[in-house]
DNA sequence: AAAGATTGAAGGCTCAATCTTA
DNA sequence: TAAGATTGAGCCTTCAATCTTT
């Protein structure tokens, strides 16, 4: 009848919009999973291609929209990953910049074309009255 | 999480689709943590609510979608917050059952009060005609 | 061996506290 | 004192390995 999130006399709209929400971002972790990305790995990256150039961690927690404590761990993961090194800023020593390396480049352009694919399928799916729903939807939400 | 890896010149749908939830995520999370609720432990609570009886660790990874060593957790949690309490199966010696406290079940309502009230904004923000296209959207996706 | 639960490790997120440099 | 980054602790989630009981 309902999905198990719903309250038991509610179908509720939102929290079946929470569940398809989850099922697409399942659908993208694991497209770039396969590539050894993950959705957070691919938005500092792709902020970093954006920018051509090594932004500090403060600007990338900024460009992703999170605290900026995690923007350090993210940071750690990609820099384990050699998809980008933490360079110092001689003008001001209390900022580290990231830049990509040559594989974080690559890897971003692989991630980028993959989110790409989802994206796509998706506004496949969807009919265009639908899709001008879910603008107003996203707009009137965000 | 992550809304920025939208194009400032091409805002995706789906990316869109995704940042509204998390707001709307954001936001029950915000409300429930008033009262020292989660969604995660709202779901789990909801679920021995809705069961009456004292289900299997196994039952609740089941009713909330996830994994068994994740519940392992959550109950872990709840357990210390004196919502839920742990009791041994005798017919099994296997299995764990979690049972709701006083104030668990009274947590649970509560809680659910809060979200029956974030649903109802929801839907009150939105046309009917978009609750139509919205609901296609979640069948399609779910 | 198979099923139920737990543990350990890891990614991802937040907040509060800390350290260094301005 | 302010700002930038990091660390520590906690919540949420997964997977792989483990332990106990069937």
């Amino acid at each position: 009848m309902n999905d198990k999130h719903a309250t038991a006399s509610t179908p509720s709209l939102l929290l079946g919009l929470l569940h398809a929400a989850h099922a697409i971002e399942a659908r993208i972790e694991g497209s770039l999973g396969e590539i050894g990305l993950s959705m957070t790995k691919l938005s500092v990256l792709t902020a970093l291609a954006k920018a051509s150039e090594a932004l500090t961690l403060g600007d990338l927690a900024t460009a992703v929209a999170c605290v900026r404590s995690n923007i350090t761990q993210v940071v750690d993961r990609l820099e384990a990953d050699g998809l980008v090194h933490r360079v110092a800023d001689h003008s001001d020593r209390r900022v580290v910049r990231a830049a990509l390396t040559g594989a974080g480049t690559e890897r971003q352009r692989d991630g980028a074309a993959r989110l790409l694919t989802v994206q796509q399928e998706f506004e496949a799916a969807i009919g265009p009255a639908d899709q001008a729903a879910l603008t107003r939807l996203v707009s009137a939400t965000g």
